[in-house]
RNA sequence: GGCCCGUUCGUCUAGGGGUUAGGACAGCAGAUUUUCAUUCUGUAAACAGGGGUUCGAUUCCCCUACGGGCUACCA
């Protein structure tokens, strides 16, 4: 078998949709595994659709996924330049071979004739007029036109494009590595134009010649790029060259009814399709990303590696490094999946609940500080460990900022429920000079306190807990009142019963 | 329309000629928890339909239905 070199190879007309992520990571584990290299090319051939800033988009992306190529645009290496645009001298000589060879051919119809063609087809109630192995006898093309002409047009520089010369009356098949055998007539095949009058080649010539002089073993591709394989197989042929081995991915449906998942969908269902936030260039439109949301790299990215694929047990939760040897091309399932927000929440969950404690703080603090609230890593670890339970995302744990602020208001459905005038202030008060006596204020010592206290008095739990809670936080629900009391201290506590006393009376 | 690809719980999927068709997410119900969350336990939920092949088909073959992709001088 031939060096594994696979290659990622997007379009830079817009923001990476997770589907593209999905394929450069398969790409990538593939490459791992075998000890490959993972290319990244911008196949950006079509001017006109050129984004500004997507390449960048692209490249960032990738980056934060964690799925770096070690190789290609942005890092270089032996067969560069890999942006195509910036490969355009080489991509002529190879049509003009295939020419030479008869496999192709100049074609001087120009978009109109060919518009105009189509319209008078649909008239005549043949909607599928293509430029194929029987239609072309009737265009003006260097298989039609008189030697001379060819060369008088030529030689004017009128315009022209090279068109594949396909077949009649064959049968192309290649084995698809998740689909198996593939097969297709070559006359339902129609003479793709190869070479543009702009002086680019198209997708598909630019692809063949480009993964055949990057060595690429493997195209590993979404499934859209399936009925244009056989063209690719036949231009391998042409070229005398070996073809890659080809994995057409199915796509990525969208969570509710058909159709594959697009951008729309995550505006209309709420959530991204996009792995970093974008912003449209032209209309200033801005669209959700992963990274953003706050989503872990590691989250997003286990979760698109069990969208189509499946190890064989019940493995859920990858490693890097788990993920690269588990993973097979043959275990990449046919059909298209749809796309669950739900999961993906609940991916990082688990990779949230899986990070160290001072990790979160780390991450936690900035958004403390965007809040005016300075605290110290050691404080910000303790909140952590309370209330990293109940989160999803590091940000969720910002709603108990009763631990950092004691509050001001206090919920009054709670108060009417739970607090009597005159009473609850007196049993408060005396838990609050309970535990001011204890010279140790973790959460053990204060629950053992309380324990001891609700004997001495002859209480239950319900008829002090809540209104502690509620001095404490302003609120009935969150983490247990007396952890909430060790992370804030026993000043601040006093502090707050304090104050709620005053407040409620 | 034509061509190609596909079809196991609501969703992601495992499985594979004889299984109680397994797991996860979401749902529901209980338990624990002063509360919420967590956790635990339980529960409901699927082989698209029809023909073959076979002693036996969800699994293999064919057809139909449904879904998807493609059908540009876009990728």
């Amino acid at each position: 078998m031939r060096k594994v070199r696979v290659r990622f190879a997007p379009s830079p007309t817009g923001p990476l949709h997770m589907g593209g992520v999905r394929t450069a990571l398969y790409n990538y584990l593939f490459a791992k595994k075998h000890g490959g290299d993972f290319l990244l090319r911008i196949e950006d051939t079509d001017q006109g659709r050129f984004v500004p800033g997507a390449e960048q988009y692209i490249i960032e992306a990738l980056k934060w996924c964690g799925i770096e190529p070690n190789e290609g645009v942005g890092y270089g290496g032996d067969c560069a330049p890999y942006r195509q645009s910036e490969r355009k001298p080489m991509y002529k000589p190879y049509a003009e071979k295939l020419i030479a060879a008869g496999w192709a051919y100049y074609a001087f119809d120009t978009s109109e004739d060919l518009d105009n063609i189509r319209k008078q087809a649909e008239l005549a109630k043949m909607p599928n007029w293509q430029y194929n192995s029987i239609s072309r006898m009737t265009m003006k093309n260097s298989l039609t036109l008189p030697v001379d002409e060819v060369e008088k047009r030529l030689a004017a520089g009128d315009p022209y494009v090279i068109r594949f010369k396909m077949p009649r009356n064959e049968e192309v098949r290649f084995q698809d590595l998740i689909r198996g055998w593939v097969v297709f007539s070559t006359n339902e095949l129609d003479d793709k134009v190869l070479f543009k009058s702009d002086g680019m080649p198209t997708y598909h010539l630019a692809n063949v010649v480009d993964d055949m002089t990057m060595n690429i073993s493997h195209v590993i591709r979404g499934e859209e790029w399936l009925p244009s394989a056989p063209l690719h197989v036949l231009l391998y042929k042409a070229f005398e060259w070996e073809a890659p081995l080809f994995a057409h991915l199915p796509l990525i449906l969208k969570p509710d009814g058909n159709g594959k998942l697009s951008k729309r969908d995550g505006d209309r269902l709420g959530f991204p399709v996009f792995p970093l936030e974008w912003k449209d260039p032209e209309t200033g439109a801005i669209s959700s990303g992963y990274r953003e949301k706050g989503y872990f790299p590691k989250a997003f990215i286990n979760m698109l590696l069990l969208l189509g694929w499946a190890p064989g047990n019940n493995q859920e939760i990858f490693t890097e490094q788990e993920m690269i040897d588990a993973f097979t091309i043959e275990r990449i399932g046919k059909s298209g999946s749809k796309f669950d927000p739900d999961k993906t929440r609940w991916f990082n969950q688990q990779y949230l609940r899986a990070t160290p404690h001072h990790e979160l703080a780390q991450m936690l603090q900035p958004l403390l500080k965007e809040k005016g609230i300075d605290v110290s890593l050691e404080y910000t670890e303790n909140v952590v460990g309370l209330m990293m339970e109940r989160a999803v995302f590091v940000e969720d744990m910002l709603e108990g900022m009763y631990l950092f602020q004691g509050p001001t208001e206090f919920d009054a459905e709670a108060v009417s429920k739970k607090w009597k005038v005159g009473e609850s202030a007196v049993i408060i008060q005396k838990w609050a000079d309970a535990m001011n006596a204890l010279e140790d204020f973790s959460f053990e010592s204060i629950d053992h306190r309380f324990k001891e206290f609700l004997q001495e008095e002859n209480l239950g739990m319900g008829a002090v807990m809540p209104l502690f809670r509620l001095l404490l936080t302003g609120t009935l629900t969150g983490p247990a009142a007396a952890q909430v009391a060790s992370v804030i201290g026993k000043e601040e506590v006093m502090k707050r019963v304090a104050f709620g006393i005053e407040k409620l009376g």
